[in-house]
DNA sequence: AGCCGTTATGGCACAACGTGCCACTAAGGC
DNA sequence: GCCTTAGTGGCACGTTGTGCCATAACGGCT
C-alpha cells in the first residue's frame, strides 16, 4: 500500500514502463491465441510462454485468463469518458455523448495511425466474440463496468435535481448504443476511418436510434 | 440426440418431474450459499453436498458452479417474452413492452403466492450480486441471452421494413431497463406486489424513462 | 407381472485454473 | 559502492470441469 512511484505526471520509470510493455504483450498474444483457437483452446501457460514470461507472472497481470484480452476491449473508453466529461455546458446531453463518441473512435491527430490499428486488432477480436462464450463474458464485463464510469461523469453533465435513476438509464442506454456500434462494425469490413460506415459513424448512429427506437409505430 | 420424451404437451413423465426438482433444488441450495458466503467462499462439492447429489451430477446439471443460480434469475423472462409476443396490434411498442412487463412481473392469478415468494428467493440474491464479480457476471450473461431472445419477438412486433439495427438497439434499451429496475427493487425493501415500488411499477418507470433520459436538458 | 433398452447417476482419474509461499534478481534512492 | 523495494520464477496445493465406465432406476413392451 505504499504511494504510487510516480505520484505526479513524471515521465514514468524504467520499471514501469517494462511492465505496461509485458502488460500489452500479453494482452496482444492473448488475442492472437483465442482468435485462432478460441478461449476454451487455449492455456494460461500457451499465452505466458507465447508472451515470454512465466506462468505465475501472467496472473500477477491479469486475474483470469480471459481478462488478458481486456486493454484492446477497452481502446477508446477512457478518452470518450475524458471528453464527455470535458463538454461544454451549451450542448445537450445527446450531443455531448454524440461528439464525445466522434472524438474518441475517430484515429485522427498524431496517433491516428495507432488508433486505426488498435481499432482493427479489437475488430479482429470482436469477430470471435458471439461464437465465444468466454469471451463474451469478458466483452460484457467491460460493458458493466464502462457503463458504472458513465454515471458520475453524465450526474456532472444533467441539470442538478435529476432522478439518479433517470442518469443510470441513461448510462445503460448510450453504453448499449456503444456496443451494439461495435459489434456492428466488427462484422463488416469497414475502415476504421470509414466517415459512412465506420465506428464513428455507426457509434452516432445508434444513440440517435435510441430515442428513435421504442417510438416505433406498428405495422 | 433421440427426439423429447415428451414431445407435445403431454403431462410430464416421473424422470422429468424428478430431474426438475433436483435441478430446483441444487438452485435454490446455490443461491442460499452463495449469498451466505459469496461464491467465492462455496465449492461445487458444496452445493452438491447440500443438494444431495454427486459432484459429476452436479456438474450434468450446470455446466459452472456460478451458473447453478441462473434458474432464479431467469424467473419471469419466458412469461414476459410470451406475452410480448401475444401483445394486441393495436398496442404501441412502447405500450406493449409496458403491458407485458406488468404482467410478467406482477405476483396475480392461481400462483401469485409462488411468484411473489420466487421474486423474494430472486431479490436474495440480487443482493449480493453487486459484491460478487462471478454472481455479476451471471446477472450480466442472463441478460444478454434475454436481450438475444427479445430481438426476433421485436422483430414480429415491428413494422415491416424497421431496421434490424434499430430493432436490437431496442431490445438492448428495454432489457437494460429490466435490469436496473430489478437492481432498484432489490436494494428497496418494498413487497413483490407494491403498487408504487414493487418491481412491476419500477419497469414501468423505467422503460419510460429511457425515452426521457436522452432528452433531458442541461442545467 | 416380468423382461429389456434407455437414461440418470456416481466414482475415478486427469488436465487446467488460480493462489500462497519462498527464494532470487534487478531497479531506484542514499 | 550499499540497501530497501519491487518484479519474477518455481513449487505445492485446493478447486474447477470433463471423459470414461460401471451401476441402478425408469419407461415401454409382451
Amino acid at each position: 500500500m505504499s504511494a504510487a512511484p510516480s505520484p505526479r505526471t513524471e515521465r514514468p520509470t524504467l520499471t514501469e514502463r517494462r511492465k505496461a510493455e509485458t502488460q500489452w504483450e500479453i494482452a496482444r498474444r492473448a488475442a492472437e491465441l483465442f482468435s485462432e483457437r478460441g478461449a476454451a483452446g487455449v492455456t494460461a501457460e500457451g499465452i505466458a510462454e507465447a508472451a515470454g514470461v512465466s506462468l505465475r507472472t501472467f496472473y500477477r497481470y491479469f486475474r483470469t485468463k480471459e481478462e488478458a484480452v481486456t486493454p484492446l476491449l477497452t481502446g477508446g473508453v477512457r478518452q470518450w469518458l475524458g471528453d464527455l466529461a470535458a463538454a461544454p455546458a451549451e450542448l445537450s446531453v445527446e450531443e455531448a455523448l454524440e461528439q464525445a463518441v466522434r472524438a474518441a473512435l475517430t484515429p485522427a491527430g498524431t496517433h491516428a495511425e495507432a488508433q486505426a490499428e488498435a481499432l482493427l486488432s479489437t475488430r479482429g477480436l470482436l469477430r470471435a466474440v458471439p461464437g465465444d462464450p468466454a469471451l463474451r463474458s469478458v466483452w460484457l464485463r467491460v460493458h458493466a463496468e464502462t457503463e458504472q464510469s458513465l454515471v458520475p461523469v453524465l450526474t456532472a453533465l444533467v441539470r442538478e435535481g435529476t432522478d439518479p435513476l433517470d442518469v443510470r438509464l441513461t448510462a445503460a442506454a448510450a453504453n448499449a448504443a456503444m456496443r451494439l456500434a461495435m459489434e456492428t462494425w466488427a462484422a463488416t469490413d469497414a475502415a476504421p476511418d470509414d466517415a459512412e460506415r465506420g465506428p464513428a459513424a455507426l457509434a452516432v448512429r445508434c444513440l440517435r436510434g435510441l430515442t428513435a427506437g421504442l417510438r416505433t409505430p406498428r405495422a
